[in-house]
DNA sequence: TGTGACTGCCC
DNA sequence: ATTCTGC
DNA sequence: GCAGAATGGGCAGTCACA
């Protein structure tokens, strides 16, 4: 806990100094007072003012037809897409409901880090009571917020003009200096939605980019964080702690709806940023506060993350409403979606990226493009992924961009230990045939796949240390003993490096690897080594640096040399993984076989010379996986019952998300859970199971169903259809009942990576697998064996 | 002090 | 994690 | 093939509440 602002922990601060002046937590820059036509102030100052009505539902209905009329002209018809072609909502009830007050929780201290120059005296809430003069003078005030936001409205589609047509000034409603207005970000959003073209939608982005560099540069880092949906690098661990269920409490307090309310509708609609638009224009007879500006916004997600301890729920929850209060149009909308971090409209991290690179070659200053260079565009997009794939912190690089340019970005901003790289990544492969195709006649090694967990272990020169995880969560408190072991067994030529390696549960008794399962019990904060119960051998794999050195640009032969004279091998503590070099598809198979038999998930198969260079957080042709469970024919193969269904969500609205499965048991008859299932269907299946299910509708679960009690679907089902799902593992299940009292007194067995195989329409449910099979299943794996073998096996090179 | 719901993060 | 889909 | 968005099991940590 406590770990908070992006950039500016002590440990970082060696590497971030740079950032810290433009920091969107420490805004050294004057802020700026909103014109006063946007303010409500003058009114609010008389306490009857905040009576008035923020819902002129005539004029809403106006703006939205004319919004939806101009959407028409510049879009042929958005299309089938699911979350887009929504039905029509449910009428949410009391309209009359006052919304709560919604007292700011702020403490004075906090009151500091946030921007306050847009922040609002909040409105107490006030009975229903009107008086109508008062009500048309906020209402003429209203509509001067709404003409200006409907002058917005109207030309926020000239962002999607293609670069070259786009001048920054041609949407900003907004004074150059002053802060990004909210709306802006929550129409551009809007419009994205509408899209489903990629290259429309880094158009998008970049001329919202172009449009804030143009009016109120410092606030480029923060439109970026809110599009790119995060509120620090991941390595800072900020975390909001809010979910669904707060959310839910927010919007139904913050619209005087209930919990049961709000839920309903959000199984209709899928979506909680839907059903927060749905309710807003429902309620409310309040006079709206500020308009939101995106540093509100933002600093206000970070004050969210910052509250712990007692009473941290409810402050999180006020600041909730506190936005939702002030939101207005498809804000409510927007914020929700970020608060839940599902932005669901097509824009990822990718493409946000791109657009950045875009965006600052039309705003390039500094240089110009190096001469041979074809396409600038797509130069600049690739630079910009490059270099945040090396650096992912945009408080590095945004800054950076601004004063230096994009062409300066890889020198400006490069590869520094102590901060992550996005761990290269490996494509599923289906066998060793398509393995030995793809890589042709190049030379490749196959390694064990350890079952653990990814670890990037920094050291500095000072004998610091620092592991991160597989998405660059800093885990050094968790492994204090892996800490103890990379400094022990680095050899002295080491004086710095990134290891790239696989933290695997080890039982040094018995010497032998442990299922995940274990590893992931064991304690993550703060961990003493004393107190340390799951033991770990490091397996490590490649080395992105050494001594002052970036090795990411050089061969794979050439890592693995270092990595291996880097290091003395201590088994159980610190091995190499397991490797061979061979082109010869039965030798792999075999490999193969022992690496399952070791304990391991399969083989990751790389390119040693050509093609061979370490590209972080890219899944490349470089690296494949291969897998028992990938292959056909090969691997657990159930075929099970769907007994309950739960409501899909975003894409899935209108057809079920998940369904419950249950193997038969039939001893005593009884459908047992054994997992849920959610992916392996084309959409044309997830419908048709749907329908056919939607039949199958019960009102109660069958007396002969076992299932844990925190398992709730939201359907349930006659017992009918017959699914084979496949799955990597079974594993002893604290929620499901499969085969339960036959491997464990009281406890049920599940699977790992479930799947929808295909639909068994030639088999009832009672020839499903049955209760003995799944415990067959269950101890037919290697390392459920009471007594274990020795079996290591090592094979070197 | 114990329990259960919720959340985030591993896979 | 796995899988599917539009571009 | 990329990028995005659906979805899985299961663990520790946190917090509200009994």
């Amino acid at each position: 806990m406590l770990r908070l602002r992006p950039c500016v922990s002590i440990r970082n601060i060696y590497f971030t100094r740079r950032s810290k002046l433009l920091s969107p937590l420490i805004p050294s820059l004057p802020f700026f007072k909103s014109p006063s036509f946007l303010r409500t102030h003058t009114l609010s100052l008389n306490p009857i003012s905040s009576m008035s009505s923020s819902r002129p539902s005539a004029f809403d209905a106006l703006m939205s037809n004319a919004r939806a009329s101009a959407k028409k002209k510049t879009q042929p018809q958005p299309k089938s897409n699911s979350p887009k072609k929504r039905k029509t909502l449910d009428h949410p009830q009391n309209p009359d409901k006052t919304l709560n007050s919604v007292q700011s929780p702020q403490t004075d201290e906090s009151k500091k880090l946030i921007n306050t120059s847009d922040s609002s005296n909040e409105p107490k809430s006030e009975p229903n009571s009107r008086s109508d003069s008062l009500l048309k003078v906020n209402q003429s005030k209203k509509l001067r917020v709404e003409d200006k936001n409907a002058g917005l409205k109207s030309k926020i589609v000239l962002l999607k003009k293609k670069a070259g047509d786009f001048k920054p000034e041609m949407v900003a409603n907004w004074e150059k200096g002053e802060r990004v207005p909210f709306i802006f970000v929550s129409l551009a959003f809007d419009l994205i939605a509408n899209e489903s073209g990629r290259i429309v939608i880094t158009d998008i982005v970049c001329n919202v980019l172009r449009t804030v560099m143009d009016t109120t540069p410092e606030d480029l880092v923060v439109v970026v964080y809110l599009l790119a949906n995060k509120v620090a690098p991941a390595h800072e661990g900020v975390e909001l702690g809010i979910g669904e269920a707060l959310i839910i409490k927010a919007l139904a307090e913050a619209c005087g709806r209930t919990e049961k309310e709000v839920k309903k509708q959000y199984k209709d609609l899928g979506d909680l940023g839907l059903v927060a638009k749905a309710s807003r224009s429902s309620q409310s007879m309040m006079r709206k506060p500020d308009p939101l500006t995106i540093t509100k916004v933002f600093n206000t997600f970070q004050q969210i993350a910052k509250e712990s301890g007692k009473d941290s729920q409810d402050k999180k929850k006020n600041h909730i409403k506190a936005l939702l209060v002030a939101a207005t149009d498809c804000e409510p909308q927007y914020l929700i979606r970020l608060l839940q971090t599902k932005l669901r409209i097509g824009l990822a991290e990718q493409t946000l990226l791109a657009a950045l690179g875009q965006a600052a070659v039309y705003t390039e200053e500094h240089s110009t493009p190096p001469p041979h260079i074809q396409s600038p565009l797509e130069e600049a997009a690739k630079i910009v992924k490059q270099v945040y794939s090396v650096l992912p912190v945009y408080d590095k690089i945004v800054p950076a961009l601004l004063s230096d340019g994009v062409w300066n970005l890889p020198k400006t901003c490069s590869f520094t230990p102590g901060v992550p790289v996005g761990p290269m990544l490996a494509k599923p492969t289906k066998g060793v045939s398509e393995i030995v195709t793809k890589f042709q006649d190049m030379e490749f090694t196959c390694e064990y796949k350890y079952d653990g967990e990814r670890a990037q272990i920094h050291y500095l020169e000072n004998g610091s240390v620092e592991i991160y995880s597989r998405n660059a969560e800093r885990n050094t408190g968790k492994f204090p003993d892996v800490v103890a072991v990379i400094s022990r067994l680095k050899r002295p030529s080491a004086s710095s490096f990134i290891l790239d390696c696989e933290l695997v549960a080890y039982d040094r008794e018995k010497k032998k690897i442990l299922p995940f399962q274990i590893l992931s019990t064991r304690a993550r904060k703060n961990v003493v080594m004393n107190d340390i119960k799951v033991n770990v051998c490091i397996y490590a794999f490649d080395m992105l640096y050494l001594n002052d050195q970036p090795l990411i640009q050089e061969e794979l032969k050439v890592r693995r040399e270092h990595l291996y004279s880097s290091f003395q091998e201590e088994p159980g503590c610190f091995q190499f993984a397991t490797a061979i070099t061979s082109n010869d598809l039965e030798e792999i198979q075999k490999f193969l076989d022992a690496a399952v038999d070791a304990s391991c998930e399969g083989l990751i198969i790389k390119t040693m010379n050509k093609d061979a260079t370490y590209e972080p957080s890219r899944r490349s042709h470089n690296w494949l996986k291969l897998k028992k469970d990938y292959m056909e024919n090969i691997g657990d193969s159930l075929d099970l019952v769907p007994i309950g269904a739960f409501h899909g969500r975003g894409k899935r609205t209108g057809v079920y998300g998940a369904f419950l499965l249950a193997c038969y048991n039939s001893n005593n008859e009884e459908f047992q859970s054994i997992c849920k299932i959610g992916t392996g269907f084309s959409e044309q299946v997830l419908e048709e199971r749907s329908d056919s299910l939607r039949s199958q509708v019960i009102p109660k679960p069958k007396s002969y169903y076992r299932f844990g009690d925190t398992i709730k679907p939201d359907v349930w089902f006659e017992p009918k259809e017959v699914w084979e799902v496949k799955a990597a593992d079974l594993t002893i299940s604290p929620v499901h009942r499969a085969a339960i009292g036959e491997v464990d007194p009281d406890k049920g067995i599940s699977l790992r990576f479930p799947r929808l195989v295909r639909v068994r329409e030639d088999k009832s449910p009672e020839q499903a697998s049955s209760s003995e099979q799944v415990a067959e299943m269950y101890n037919a794996q290697k390392h459920n064996h009471p007594n274990n073998q020795d079996d290591n096996d090592d094979v070197d090179n």
